[in-house]
DNA sequence: TCTGGGGTCCTAGGACCC
DNA sequence: TCTGGGGTCCTAGGACCC
């Protein structure tokens, strides 16, 4: 017991980039600083990322852009999010993040955990290093919180973004319990992690309103009337983990490839080009995982916001055997999309889901015992996956694609990026010129 | 004209078996 | 043939996350 004393207290924090999207334009573009700036999801349809001063502006997330435009005459810069950059961006957060101790956690494109127990030093200190640190080689602000759990560290980030005097460092860990419970009774319920928008209300009606009021709720309770997620929630919120680790990212079990299309499309040529497109990509995540598929599903819709004909289907499609070879895998789609599509319809989106994903086995140990044949085929079609993929890697991402993709810019359907800027990072040609 | 995309986990319910 | 209970497996759908 005497070593398991003095045992340091347990000590998680959570990074997370100020609205990231917003930094990652700003680190490009210091004009913008100081100033009212938005991203806009694909397709230009609605705010995903908004600095302070758009919020200030009253823009809320998500807000759609049709209706907020008018801000523009008082300021507002809105740009088409470009994701090759925030990805790089984030790379290079992470890997400075990564330098304060050897157990992270990358958890979204722009928050880390770190475990920062046993360390020396305080963790308002430790915290205050990686924010100057992130800001100065990197030039994201963030803010860290700390607390015993990780649901603990996600509030106390919470706190260090909504509390300026705390300037951006808010440490929970090492609280007592009765000084935490003081700590987290102001946090109202649907600010905790897990607490959605259909459970808040839900856990209001029953008197749970705060952050506090769900840590001293009776656990059993929590598990009989709403699930295992929330008790684990309330657990954590009294400084014991129930949630675990995880030192490396687990490969997906599933990989999508959708997009809204920028104009109606009515004709199934058109569908079968974009859902060509929609799998290639898939197929191309798929097997930069290593991982093969043993069905493709396809989806196709009409708007959700317009009125008039109102059309929506998906259809799964079962493979012989798991494969990563992108014409199997287009072969499945395209019939999925022949059986779910009827003429007649503006469809506004489509979409292609990789199924039971797994990591790929050796081909000699799968498919059809002596099926010598398909092995061969199976064989041939994976050398010239990984030409294709480097091909596309080194000269762009769309070099070479299935015919039936057709070139990029043919298709009526793409997605409107009027806002975009240039991929300063990650493209040569718009590597960004002094000036 | 105009409302994102990509994931995870849990649960309920049905099919099937003994 | 009917009834019942217990167990497993699978799937669809919901809720949540960023």
């Amino acid at each position: 017991m005497g070593a398991q004393a003095r045992r340091p207290p347990p000590r998680i924090a959570l990074i997370d980039g100020n609205s990231f999207y917003c930094a990652c334009e700003r680190v490009l573009r210091p004009s913008l600083e100081g100033r009212p700036v938005i991203v806009l999801s694909n397709n230009d349809g609605c705010a995903i990322a908004r600095t302070a001063e758009a919020k200030a502006l009253g823009i809320a997330m998500g807000a759609p852009w049709f209706k907020i435009q008018h801000l523009e005459a008082r300021g507002l810069i809105a740009i088409s999010a470009n994701f090759a950059l925030y990805g790089d961006m984030s790379d290079r957060m992470m890997r400075v993040i990564g330098q304060f101790s050897p157990a992270q956690e990358i958890y979204s494109i722009d928050e880390s955990f770190l475990d920062l127990t046993g360390l020396p030093g305080t963790g308002r200190d430790i915290g205050t290093q990686i924010r100057h640190r992130v800001l100065r080689w990197v030039g994201i602000p963030t803010c860290v919180g700390i607390g015993a759990t990780k649901t603990l560290a996600k509030l106390a980030n919470h706190l260090a973004k909504s509390l300026p005097r705390l300037q951006g460092v808010c440490d929970l860990s090492g609280l007592g319990r009765a000084e935490l419970m003081r700590a987290i009774r102001h946090v109202p319920i649907q600010d905790v992690w897990g607490v959605g928008r259909k459970l808040a209300p839900s856990l209001e009606s029953s008197g749970i309103r705060t952050a506090a009021d769900l840590a001293l709720a009776d656990r059993h309770v929590l598990r009989r009337r709403y699930s295992i997620m929330l008790a684990k929630t309330a657990q954590e919120l009294c400084g014991e983990p129930a949630l675990d680790w995880e030192d490396a990212p687990a490969p997906k079990q599933q990989i999508m490839s959708t997009r809204s299309f920028g104009l109606p499309v009515r004709e199934l040529a058109e569908l079968e080009q974009a859902v060509s497109l929609f799998t290639s990509r898939a197929a191309e995540k798929l097997r930069l995982q290593h991982s093969h598929a043993s069905a493709v599903q396809v989806y196709i819709r009409t708007s959700r916001f317009k009125t008039g004909p109102w059309h929506a289907d998906s259809a799964v499609v079962p493979l012989d055997s798991p494969t990563d070879s992108t014409p199997t895998l287009l072969r499945a789609a395209l019939s999925g999309l022949r059986s779910v599509f009827r003429p007649g319809f503006d469809y506004a989106k489509a979409g292609v889901c990789l199924l039971d994903v797994r990591p790929a086995v050796p081909i000699a140990a799968q498919g059809e015992l002596f099926d010598f044949e398909s092995s061969g085929d199976a064989a041939r079609s994976g050398r010239a996956m990984a030409v294709v993929d480097q091909l596309n890697q080194r000269f762009g991402s769309r070099m070479v694609q299935v015919a039936s993709a057709l070139h990029e810019a043919d298709a009526r359907w793409l997605m409107r990026q009027a806002h975009r800027s240039p991929s300063y990072t990650t493209v040569w040609r718009d590597v960004v010129e002094v000036g």
